[in-house]
RNA sequence: GGUGCGGUAGCCAAGUGGUAAGGCCGGGCUCUGCAAAAGCCCCAUUCGUCGGUUCGAUUCCGACCCGCACCUCCA
C-alpha cells in the first residue's frame, strides 16, 4: 500500500514511490540551527518528519534521511562570540545537546547529517554557477545576491505574487529588511555570500569574491545536491521554511544546476502553539524537553503529545494534553498487556520489527496502518489502535497477527510502549510510614491503618494497595 | 491587502453524500476494610452561520462570520 501524502507545490495528495532506479528515497528535511537548546516547536516538526520516515520504512521503501545542521549564521556567530567560544565549539555544544534530545523522542538518527561548514566549497561552487549562469551578481562590497527576475518561475511553492514581491522592501514591521539593502538590485533578491564584517570575527572563508560566509539559504541547496543529487523525492520543513527559505533553495539549486524539478513532493508541518497562544520568548512558554522532564514528563509522553494532531493544523500544545498522553499511553500498555497475555508473549517478547515486509500479518491493526498511510493521519491511527484495543483477541494466533501489526504501527509512530519510568526516590520517612500501614493493614488495625495513610497523604505522596503489596508515588 | 489552513461534545481530535472514530475529563456499576488502580457501562438527533444542489449534507456549491499561519529572523 502507497503512502499518500499531500504535496504543498502542486496541492495534491500524491503517493510516495522512489523515483531512482536503485529504489532509494531521498528524504531531505530542514535540520536545526545550534545555537541553543531546540524547543518542542522544533521538535514537532522533527518528530513528524521522524514519523513519515518510519512510516516509508515500514510500507517496504529504504529511506536516505538527510537532515542538515546549520552551524554558521548570525545566531550561532552571535552566540559563540557572547559564550567566548570558538564557532565550532559552541555549535558542537549545542549539536551534542540535539542530538541527545533527538535520542530520548525516539527519533531515528538520518542516514546524514551534513554541516553547513563543512559544506562550504561546495556552497562556493555553486555560488559561482550561479554567477557564470547570469543567475547572481556580485555587489560592490563583495557580497553575492540571487537575481531573483532570473528566474521565470520564482514562486511556483509558495504561490506568491511576484510583482507584490519586488516592491517588497520592508517587513511585516514595517523595518527595512536588510542594512545592505542599497547593495542590492531588487528588493527580492536574497544574499548567497555574505562578505566578512568586523561583527563576525574569526568565522569567515575565502572566496572568489573575497572574504566571508555563505547566506542560510544556499547551505540546503549545497547540501541536497551533495547528498542527494540535483533532484530528490521529498524536502520537508516547517511552514514558515515555505518561503523564502523554500523558494530561494528551488531557485539556486534548479537555476546552478540547470535541472529542473528540485524536489518531487513538499512536505510542510504546522506550526505549534502553547497553552493556546504563539511560542515566543517574550511569553515565557518556549518550552525545551529539559523544561518538561523537570515537570516530570517523560520524553515518551512529549512525543505522544506532539503528534496528537494532525501535522497539517496547528497543534495546541498544553499541559493536559501531555496528561491526556500519560493516560492514553497506559491504556496502550494495558491493551497490549492483555494481547500478549493472549499470545502466550512476556513484554520482553514484544520488539519492534526488525524486516518491514508487507507480507507480514496486520491482524486486526490493518486499519490503523491504512489511516497512517493516507496523509500520515496519526490522530486516526490512534482512533483505530484503541478501538481495535478494546476487543479481545479470539486466540493465541490471532493476537500473535495482531502483535505483528501493532509493533510495525507503534514502530511506525516511534512509541515504544513498557518505557522505563523515572524511578522516583521515595523518602525513608515516606517508606517507613507505608511500611507501618502495611503492617497495621495486615492486623486489620484499619483505624490505625488510616492514620497512617493520612500521614502519607498530607507528606504529599499516595500509596497504592495491591493484593501483596503496596506501590507509592508522589502527589495527591 | 496577498496567499494558505481551519472552525466537530467540557477539553484534545478523526471522519463521511445515507445518518458522528478514538483519547482525556465527568457520571454510574463491579471490585475493595478505606483510598486508589483496574474492568464494564453511559456521555454530540449534531458537526461556525445562512442559503443552494440532493430522496438525503456535517460531508458538495455559494455567501457570510470567526480563528490561525506566512508574506524576506523563525521548525
Amino acid at each position: 500500500m502507497p503512502v499518500l501524502l499531500h504535496d504543498t507545490m502542486s496541492r495534491e495528495m500524491r503517493p510516495l514511490l522512489p523515483r531512482r532506479p536503485d529504489g532509494v528515497y531521498g528524504m531531505y528535511c530542514c535540520g536545526p540551527t545550534v545555537y541553543g537548546p531546540a524547543h518542542i516547536g522544533n521538535f514537532r516538526t522533527f518528530t513528524i518528519q521522524d514519523t513519515l520516515r518510519r512510516t516509508l520504512e515500514v510500507s517496504g521503501i529504504h529511506v536516505r534521511h538527510v537532515r542538515n545542521i546549520t552551524d554558521v549564521d548570525d545566531k550561532t556567530i552571535r552566540g559563540a562570540q557572547a559564550a567566548g567560544k570558538s564557532l565550532a565549539e559552541f555549535t558542537k555544544g549545542w549539536t551534542d545537546k540535539f542530538h541527545h534530545d533527538c535520542q530520548a523522542l525516539e527519533l531515528l538518527p538520518p542516514q546524514v547529517e551534513p554541516s553547513a561548514v563543512a559544506h562550504i566549497p561546495q556552497q562556493i561552487t555553486m555560488i559561482a554557477a550561479l554567477v557564470a549562469r547570469g543567475h547572481a551578481y556580485v555587489a560592490k562590497d563583495g557580497s553575492v545576491y540571487f537575481k531573483v527576475c532570473s528566474c521565470p518561475d520564482y514562486g511556483k511553492l509558495s504561490h506568491l505574487d511576484r510583482s507584490n514581491l519586488s516592491t517588497q522592501s520592508t517587513n511585516s514591521a514595517g523595518e527595512a529588511n536588510d542594512a545592505d539593502e542599497y547593495e542590492r538590485e531588487s528588493a527580492a533578491d536574497f544574499a548567497l555570500w555574505k562578505s566578512r564584517k568586523p561583527e563576525d570575527g574569526p568565522n569567515f572563508w575565502p572566496s572568489p569574491w573575497g572574504e566571508g560566509r555563505p547566506g542560510w539559504h544556499i547551505e540546503c541547496s549545497a547540501m541536497s545536491l551533495e547528498h542527494l543529487g540535483a533532484t530528490f523525492d521529498l524536502h520537508a520543513g516547517g511552514v514558515d521554511l515555505c518561503f523564502p527559505h523554500h523558494e530561494n533553495e528551488i531557485a539556486q539549486s534548479e537555476c546552478a544546476t540547470g535541472v529542473k524539478g528540485f524536489a518531487a513532493h513538499w512536505f510542510h508541518s504546522a506550526h505549534l502553539m502553547v497553552e493556546g497562544e504563539k511560542m515566543s520568548k517574550s511569553l515565557g512558554n518556549l518550552y525545551t524537553l529539559d523544561d518538561l522532564k523537570a515537570k516530570g514528563w517523560s520524553p515518551m509522553e512529549v512525543r505522544w503529545t506532539l503528534l496528537s494532531g494532525h501535522y497539517r493544523s496547528p497543534l495546541n500544545f498544553t499541559m493536559k494534553g501531555l496528561d491526556d498522553a500519560r493516560s492514553a499511553l497506559g491504556k496502550l500498555e494495558r491493551g497490549l498487556d492483555n494481547l500478549l497475555t493472549t499470545a502466550g508473549f512476556t513484554r520482553a517478547e514484544f520488539l519492534p520489527p526488525t524486516t518491514h515486509e508487507t507480507q507480514t500479518a496486520w491482524g486486526r491493526f490493518l486499519p490503523a496502518w491504512e489511516k497512517l498511510c493516507d496523509d500520515l493521519n496519526v490522530p486516526g491511527a490512534f482512533g483505530e489502535i484503541f478501538k481495535t484495543l478494546s476487543n479481545p483477541a479470539k486466540d493465541l494466533t490471532a493476537a500473535r497477527e495482531d502483535i505483528s501489526g501493532l509493533a510495525k504501527i507503534l514502530y511506525a509512530l516511534g512509541i515504544t510502549p513498557f518505557a522505563v519510568k523515572a524511578e522516583v526516590a521515595i523518602p525513608a520517612n515516606i517508606r517507613e510510614l507505608a511500611e507501618k500501614r502495611w503492617a497495621a493493614k495486615q492486623a486489620k488495625d484499619f483505624q490505625g491503618a488510616d492514620s497512617l495513610r493520612n500521614q502519607i497523604t498530607a507528606a504529599g505522596w499516595t500509596m497504592l494497595d495491591r493484593k501483596d503489596g503496596y506501590d507509592l508515588k508522589p502527589g495527591a
